[in-house]
DNA sequence: TTAAGTGCAAACCTTTTGCTGCCCC
DNA sequence: GGGGCAGCAAAAGGTTTGCACTTAA
């Protein structure tokens, strides 16, 4: 599976769009924007909605969500649960794994190739044929206070 | 954190109880007993409030919620967030590992301490300091349909 | 005895869906 | 022009909460 970066989003859009038969709105362009270009964390709808309405106030929930699945379907986009009950959706890749700052909500992707690997081998072990996984540290990005990253590092 | 087992929860729980002057009902210990020797999966509130309500059927959802709530806040049970939206709970241990079958929804567990050791090192390359973490591998269990483990291999 | 806990129903929150009118192809 | 799509509101889960009655300590 390829990466879905800002940089091909939109052919790939495009492409899928007509493939399936379906229209290239202004409603899913702009949604697609906002989630592809402007939003750089795991947004769930509320923040995509609201981030969409600020450039198009008409624009309602159910075609946020509907946008979303409509991407989650093309492959564009990959959902998440989150802690806090919603769902949150990033742009597709082969980076699953993050690590999630409790103090300030930030979330950061990461890749392993030795994980990578030794989860293939429990998944063999186990007789299981893996097709994809979700990997989440949580903790406190103390270190990264300096760098301006987390500025809140001991609220809940 | 010690693992919280069939064998100790009893103790356990009167201690928690007893040191917040709360009180130890009919009802939680009933959902408790389900939560911790019954039910092996990672169940949802649904699947405990149906067991619940074979041993005593006046027992409503808001107990079996507010005893959840209970057991996670004592350091018992563990939540997560399962793929179709719902919270699961499981007896608070280390092992937050998982391996799901996606065609017959079997979660069983896994620990596997070179990765344990990897994210370990990872957090701190991030300068993370680390509390928790999870880990979710999806597939289907095609090895364990001759163990009567997996009997739906192909539904979604 | 009495404060905590239960059961019920209503409220809440996130997500989905039915329907009417609109607009992309 | 016509069928997919947007917007709205209502419905549909899952979870929480307010209240009056019950019960463990």
């Amino acid at each position: 599976m390829q990466d879905i970066t800002s940089a091909n989003w939109r052919e790939l859009l495009r492409q899928q769009i007509t493939e399936k038969g379906l229209r290239l709105t202004q409603q899913r362009m702009l949604i697609s924007e906002v989630f592809f270009e402007e939003v750089k964390d795991h947004a769930n709808i509320e923040e995509l909605y609201q981030k969409v309405r600020k450039r198009n106030s008409g624009i309602g929930y159910a075609t946020v969500y509907r946008t979303l699945k409509l991407l989650t379907d093309c492959g564009l986009a990959t959902s998440m649960q989150s802690m806090d009950g919603t769902r949150r959706f990033e742009p597709t890749s082969d980076h699953h794994d993050h690590l999630t700052c409790t103090a300030c909500g930030k979330i950061m992707e990461f890749e392993n190739e030795e994980i990578e690997r030794l989860q293939e081998e429990i998944a063999e072990k186990f007789g299981f044929a893996l097709t994809s996984h979700t990997m989440d540290l949580y903790g406190v990005c103390v270190g990264m206070e300096s760098k301006g990253v987390c500025s809140v590092p001991d609220s809940p």
